[in-house]
DNA sequence: ACAAATTAATCAAACGTTTGCGATGTCTTT
DNA sequence: AAAGACATCGCAAACGTTTGATTAATTTGT
């Protein structure tokens, strides 16, 4: 017995006035008076009356949804973020559609143009692995869907984003293991086409050039964040002339197959380890890495969905100045293994 | 500049034919002649007309969409599922929307309002915590919009859903236990009104009778599954008459601060421990679980989504079967301690 | 007491798409 | 040549809600 959900023109006949005047009493129109006001608004409660999202939705030409394309939601990263995401849309009353790139270019495109379809207000991004190109994002502007991209940004300037300065963070991680005493230091970096890569081997040569020390290029190696990927790149470091007593790692992951690796060869100890991500799980390692920068991705999700739903919110102004939102990162420092 | 979408109304004014035709002809009816159709298709593409589909959700009064309501997304095993949810979803052309119940009754009570407001075809429900009733799903039936439950589901026999033989797993779990040699077994379960708890609790006493041994309750105490509800639970065992010397714990985050207060005390070693969930991280630690039960939580989050895709699709007929789907469980040794 | 202002409610159009039915026109069949 | 069969397309209604323009009724100001 699916009863058909009650519509406002069945409200109207009951009461026996327009639909309109239903339409406003229930939305608190002055023009409406108190006493039929009371009644629309009894009727609607005990008819159980739902409005229709759909058919406001598509009169209204809104969604009140907001969209969100990332690469891969279980990861802890994009989890917590995402989550933070949905906390802030639903106090404004926004619902949150997802999907996941898998960090494949290809599917990412084709997510961009469903949620275009989809008519969502507003889209958040955090691009894949792969992508270089980003043309299909520029499709969205003559359709006025504002975009805000958060971690994973793309190096174009006129953009909206939020992001961590991993540069900085790089800095203070290579200075914290200077000050502890380590003159050579190794970093396992990720694909070069990251600009999170770039970001990092910037952050590494700035540490090293203001304390004065030479940048051995051999010393900073990519890696495709494989287990096998890790694998090949500390192989790098162990036979090298100026063998490094720490190493920078990509992330938590990565570093997670350097510890496993290390243990298996029995070097474990011979090297200091710093990491990004912060995985809460890190820290009940027996050998974890000594320091771990935090992305903050509670923050980040949260501060690029305000700005998403500010720029959904405020009447677009033709030259609008871009939301370039640094998350400061810190470097949070292990317990020192013993 | 943004440019108004172009809509099936415009291409016909071009044309100079009507829009059912436009509609038609996109939507391959055998009704329109071949070069119309090619020139309506043609003159589509070149304006990159794109469907509305807030239109077409609203005339045809479905969404396209299913909704999926957890308790956290930033717990492994939910990110897991819902990542495989929509994994199933965007192969059938639905998209998700989610929300967090963050383990709170009334915020699922509003989230499954808003979820029916929105018109979502079918709901995905892990239940919260607190939620020990369920009349805010039953008038989802009145509206036709099927749920399937997952996980955490609801002792009720009338509804669809999805989870683990917690019971048998822990069959599985004490087993293996008492194979090894061990004779006093301690469990620390989660909270009482959980029925999850129940299951393991059964699952606990069935071994232990089936092994014609006997059953001392003061080897199974319950926990709030925070750190110092660990802690406390702990204390209940490491004075105990008959000290064990393998504890089952409720799930992988407990069995984490378990193993850090123990190794705090210095008696890791003097327990087996068997958990559930099998984070991947799990098998980084040093002094792990020597087995954890495996949930499958992309598997239940597949299953559970192609039941509710089902249930959209199959005309629904007044007395149907409901779905009571059991993953399997397994449980997955770890390399021994050493 | 009469025009002007206020209040209360209605009308009708609009949003974009789908779909049953009816209207042409052409082709085949006997 | 008439009748049906078929192919191709248009008409118009419908989905539920919102909103600018209007009307009608009532109150206010002078």
């Amino acid at each position: 017995m699916q009863s058909k959900p009650t519509t406002i023109k069945e409200i109207a006949r009951i009461l026996n006035i327009s639909p309109s005047s239903v339409s406003r009493g229930l939305h608190d129109h002055p023009s409406i008076g108190a006493v039929t006001k009371e009644k629309i608004k009894q009727l609607a409660k005990s008819l159980n009356y739902e409005p229709n999202n759909a058919a406001i939705l598509f009169q209204k030409g809104k969604t009140y949804t907001i969209g969100v394309i990332l690469p891969e939601l279980s990861e802890y990263f994009f989890s917590v973020a995402i989550s933070a995401i949905e906390d802030e849309a639903i106090k404004k009353n926004y619902t949150v559609i997802f999907a996941q790139s898998h960090d494949h270019y290809e599917q990412e495109v084709k997510l961009v143009e469903k949620m275009k379809n989809q008519r969502v207000d507003g889209l958040l991004v955090s691009i894949s692995k792969e992508t270089s190109r980003f043309d299909h994002f520029e499709k969205l502007n003559s359709f006025n869907i504002p975009v805000v991209f958060f971690d994973r940004i793309p190096p174009l300037k006129n953009v909206h984003y939020v992001a961590c300065s991993l540069e900085s963070a790089t800095v203070k991680a290579v200075n914290y293991l200077l000050k502890k005493g380590h003159r050579s230091i190794g970093m396992i970096n990720g694909p070069s086409t990251l600009y999170a890569s770039e970001e990092r081997k910037d952050g590494y040569m700035r540490a090293i050039a203001f304390n004065r020390l030479k940048f051995d290029p051999s010393l900073v190696v990519n890696c495709d964040l494989t287990e096998q990927g890790t694998i090949d790149a500390a192989g790098q470091f162990l036979n090298h002339k100026r063998k490094p007593t720490a190493i920078v790692v990509f992330n938590d992951y990565v570093a997670l197959f350097l510890i496993r690796h290390f243990k298996k060869l029995n070097v474990i100890n011979d090297y200091d380890i710093v990491s990004y991500s912060n995985l809460p799980i890190i820290s009940y390692l027996d050998n974890s890495p000594i320091a771990s920068v935090e992305q903050y991705p509670y923050l980040q999700g949260q501060k690029a969905a305000n700005i998403l739903l500010d720029l959904i919110h405020s009447p677009n102004s033709e030259n609008r100045a871009y939301y370039n939102t640094i998350v400061e990162s810190d470097l949070i420092i292990n317990e020192v293994k013993e």
